[in-house]
DNA sequence: ACCTGAACACCGTTCAAGT
DNA sequence: ACCTGAACACCGTTCAAGT
């Protein structure tokens, strides 16, 4: 994804591509944005955890359905269009929850930030990462342990899956904890 | 962080790193590594959610006082000599949470997952970052929202603590359910 | 056998020269 | 005024030539 390749992609200079954009990841964060395009909102109807569920399981399926740009995307949340798009999606939801408004702007980053990360290590999941391999097999090792094959696979969807449900169930015991208060 | 920057600044040649270590990659997984020499090891004596408080933070801060290297821990967490030690401090404190095996390898990878990009959105944090500034603004045009100088800053301490307390909470939450069970 | 540095195949971006 | 491509200042890594 260099200036030279997508210009030689595109059969041009690779200066053409400096009178549409200022610099390298001005383009990257413009293909970025595009690439969440077909990442729908999710539902109203659905309740505000299913909503959030459906919102960031979309975003990660479209990223992944864009490997070229999805390490950018991991990288730099894109915030123009359609990442502010999602972004509204996501603060509706926290906002339903019952979040006071400090918290619905913690929460969405806190999200969006395990998005990303989840997302950079599905894409080095592709290139088998031996790292994570050993340390599972570590893991095995230990008393008391599950055998090495039982355990879940750094970046699946499995994977992605718990962690957000992780989130979402600290979200709503914050959200009780206000309405008590 | 080139390979020929490192080379200079040990006044040798660029090839002779090299000899040490395959390639760029691996170079920088040792440096990486090393960097979370002085991320202490939590106090056994506490709980298990104040243990993995202390574990990430520290995580967070030995990243934080080695700028140079930090975005790399950020893209690929060290797995080698002091990545096993935190990583095994957290593993120990999602099993006496009560979680069963497979569940506490799926809790650690996602907190890492999320000291990860917190990490990196504290590095992108230091270049002041116009983006979220702009979707910050957008928010407090909102309806019933805040005034844009009330909100959490992106990459704070304050911000990565309250994400990281959601992810303890669904935690206790899932230990509970499992014991129900 | 070991080490060095020239060389290869790239980069993002600037800027002077052309039209 | 606009566009092009040569040039600058870099990369990581290979490999042939030296010791």
């Amino acid at each position: 994804m260099s200036m030279r390749r997508i210009a030689a992609e595109l059969g041009c200079d690779p200066m053409s591509l400096y009178r549409h954009f200022p610099d390298r990841q001005a383009l990257l964060d413009a293909v970025a944005d595009l690439a969440l395009a077909d990442a729908r909102d999710p539902d109203p109807g659905e309740s505000w955890e299913a909503r959030l569920v459906a919102v960031l399981t979309s975003i990660r399926s479209a990223a992944l359905r864009h490997p070229g740009i999805a390490a950018h995307i991991a990288g730099r949340p894109p915030l123009q269009r359609h990442g502010r798009r999602l972004a509204a999606a996501i603060i509706g939801a926290l906002a339903e929850a019952g979040l006071p408004p400090a918290d619905v702007i913690r929460a969405t980053q806190a999200l969006i930030a395990y998005l990303a990360a989840a997302l950079a290590m599905s894409l080095q999941a592709g290139e088998p990462d031996a790292r994570w391999r050993e340390l599972r097999a570590a893991i095995a090792a230990l008393p008391d342990a599950l055998p090495d094959d039982a355990l879940p696979v750094t970046g699946s969807d499995d994977q992605f899956g718990y962690g957000l449900g992780l989130l979402i169930a600290g979200i709503r015991v914050e959200a009780e904890h206000g309405r008590e208060r």
